[in-house]
RNA sequence: UGGGGUGUCGUCAAGUGGUAAGACACGGGUCUUUGGAACCCGCAUUCGCAGGUUCGAAUCCUGCCACCCCAGCCA
């Protein structure tokens, strides 16, 4: 992993730092920020960013400022600015006193823009959106100087003000950057720098009704604040040459702007406008919904900040863009909780499974560790045992598959800390579905040893008819079908690759009666079943609710799957 | 046909002229009261392609090819 302390394997950008840091260039001193606009939630390609900008400046001991890029008022939302600041603090971030708004440059923003025009390095334009479209040219021919390029500054000054003072009506004028209409980089084609907007923003009311374009925001915020390595992603790579023109025409501080690819994660998607998408039209339940890419989602669905630091670390900075797979984000929170869950039984597809040879009104607590792998680590917790138990539906088979170790007519197992059980037959409805598995149990194998020594293959996991308490279970998939949801390379969009079956409700669990108290957020290793979450939103102290993380690594079901191809 | 980028194992990703790290995945095995975990072994004669320079090239040169981004008064 990428780190300051071994000194070597580092990324591009923290080699930069370091370099910088050798020569000097920046005292020694290492800012970076984290800059979102509050128009949306944050999701899992933020905390790509998130944790390489906190990260790059902990590791040299800087700060990290958060920054919110707040200058187009239409779309961005005083509860967007709060749930992001939610979710970086999750990730135990902190930004200290270092939270800002490009909003409160406003006034500062302005000053540049006049120094701009009185430098004629600016002017204001009465072109239409259309028309300046048409007058910046194409990728391949030069555009044409706007026919208000020559106006004098005095002139600008004026109408400047006067576009502030709200005399003009939306779209009718703009600021414009006076660079250069043949440049080969369209960026560069006399950027449009304030556009009239008169709509009331969040932080800042009425007060303005111009508002600064992100060109002319983001290098003069990061001036203003005394960045040294302004990190953003691939696709701002051609902005760069405005950014520094800004800051060079103005003779400001001036940080080096530093470009990586942004993560693309398979059969998820990280377009906001796809997210909102998703939100709005109700395909999903809202942005913490547990199967989306957000932060709030993944923390709802039990992911651990760890864990997502930690594939954020798998993954690495680069500059080429790739798309991840998504076995390294299941590897990295399962690594995480296989260390911190402790283990629990619950029966999600609950068959009866009744003990001919054992009493019927008897009933005893068995000792099963949290942690088996190491006891005394998390300690024990008592679970009943009686004669009417629920084993999974799936761990029975009638008519066993050749490697199938588990139950089946004749077929001696485990269950999980108790007894050693033969089955010895089935009982079925009318239409032939079992009903209940009935079995007799070994009293020698209390807590599942055989003092005879011999071995069985098989150890499901069970729970109590009568003192498992229900629950419901919410079984998580891909959002998608496909890698690439949002390539649209035969014309589809992420619409036509929705998986329809990625939520399963299980409304008729049982759960061992630990778990009574169980509090929201909490996690837990559903024995051969996965990670669970207790849900934060609808689960309740007498009706609780489950949310699958991830599931354990499953050879079997792997097995079978290979074999039915 | 303009400009800016990127091409190393199935997926990420080191490597910056001295003879291809690591991780995930995958395959095999040990162990196992989770078909989990843990542990062991294996897994690129080859670095988009073609030439060239050199004792020696993924690294240098030349020419191709492929993919990504840019024509918002979004960020």
């Amino acid at each position: 992993m990428p780190s300051a302390e071994d000194g070597k394997h580092l990324d591009f950008i923290r080699s930069i730092v370091a370099e910088d840091n050798r020569t000097g260039k920046w005292e020694g001193r290492v800012e970076t920020r984290f800059p979102p606009e509050p128009n949306g939630y944050l999701h899992i390609g933020h905390a790509k960013s998130i944790v390489l900008n906190f990260g790059v400046a902990a590791e040299n001991q800087g700060c990290c400022h958060l920054r919110f890029d707040d200058t187009n008022p239409e779309k961005e939302s005083t509860e967007y600015i709060e749930a992001i600041k939610r979710d970086v603090r999750w990730f135990g971030y902190d930004w200290g006193e270092h939270l800002y708004y490009a909003s409160d440059y406003f006034d500062q923003l302005f000053d540049f823009a006049v120094q701009l025009i009185k430098a004629g390095k600016a002017y204001v334009c009465d072109l239409s959106a259309e028309e300046t479209r048409q007058y910046r040219g194409t990728l391949t021919e030069p555009g044409r100087d706007s026919p208000y390029r020559q106006r004098g500054a005095e002139e600008n000054l004026d109408l400047f003000q006067r576009m502030r003072a709200g005399e003009f009506e939306n779209g009718s004028r703009t600021l414009r950057a006076k660079i250069d209409m043949a440049h080969p980089n369209l960026v560069m084609r006399d950027p449009v720098i304030y556009r009239i907007k008169k709509v009331p923003h969040h932080r800042t009311g009425d007060k303005w009704c111009i508002y600064p374009m992100y060109d002319f925001t983001h290098c003069l915020s990061d001036s203003i604040e005394r960045i040294t390595h302004s990190i953003c992603t691939l696709e701002f790579e051609d902005n760069r040459a405005l950014y520094d023109w800004v800051l060079d025409q103005l003779g400001v501080y001036h940080p080096q702007q530093i470009e990586f690819a942004r993560l693309n994660l398979e059969y998820t998607v990280m377009s906001k406008r796809i997210l909102l998408t998703l939100v709005t039209e109700g395909i999903v339940d809202g942005w913490d919904d547990p199967r989306m890419p957000t932060i709030s989602g993944m923390r709802r669905r039990g992911f651990t900040p760890e864990s997502i630091r930690t594939f954020c670390e798998m993954i690495g900075v680069a500059k080429r863009d790739s798309m991840v797979d998504m076995g390294k984000l299941e590897w990295a929170i399962r690594d995480d909780l296989n260390h911190r869950s402790p283990r629990v039984m619950a029966v999600l597809e609950p068959l009866k499974l009744v003990i001919d040879n054992y009493p019927d009104g008897q009933e005893e607590e068995l000792e099963a560790p949290y942690y088996p792998d190491d006891p005394p680590k998390m300690g024990y917790r008592k679970v009943p045992f009686a004669k009417e138990l629920y084993v999974e539906r799936e761990d029975f088979m009638e008519e066993p598959h050749k490697k199938f170790w588990r139950l089946a007519p004749g077929r001696e197992v485990r269950l999980r800390w108790a007894y050693l059980v033969t089955c010895t037959g089935v009982v079925k409805d009318a239409t032939g579905n079992v009903l209940e598995v009935h079995c007799d149990y070994d009293p020698a194998t209390r807590g599942g040893d055989a003092p005879d020594g011999r071995k069985v293959k098989g150890t499901i996991h069970w729970v109590s008819a009568r003192h498992s308490l229900p629950a419901k279970v919410r079984l998580y998939d891909r959002l998608f079908t496909v890698p690439n949801p949002s390539g649209t390379k035969d014309g589809s969009t992420f619409r036509d690759h929705l998986n329809l079956d990625s939520l399963l409700a299980l409304e008729q669990a049982r759960v061992e009666p630990s778990l009574a108290q169980a509090e929201p957020g909490a996690r837990y290793q559903f024995e051969r079943k996965g990670y669970f979450c207790v849900d934060s939103k609808e689960s309740e102290p007498g009706d609780l609710v489950f949310n699958r993380t991830v599931t354990l690594r499953d050879s079997w079901a792997k097995m079978m799957k290979k074999e039915n191809k």
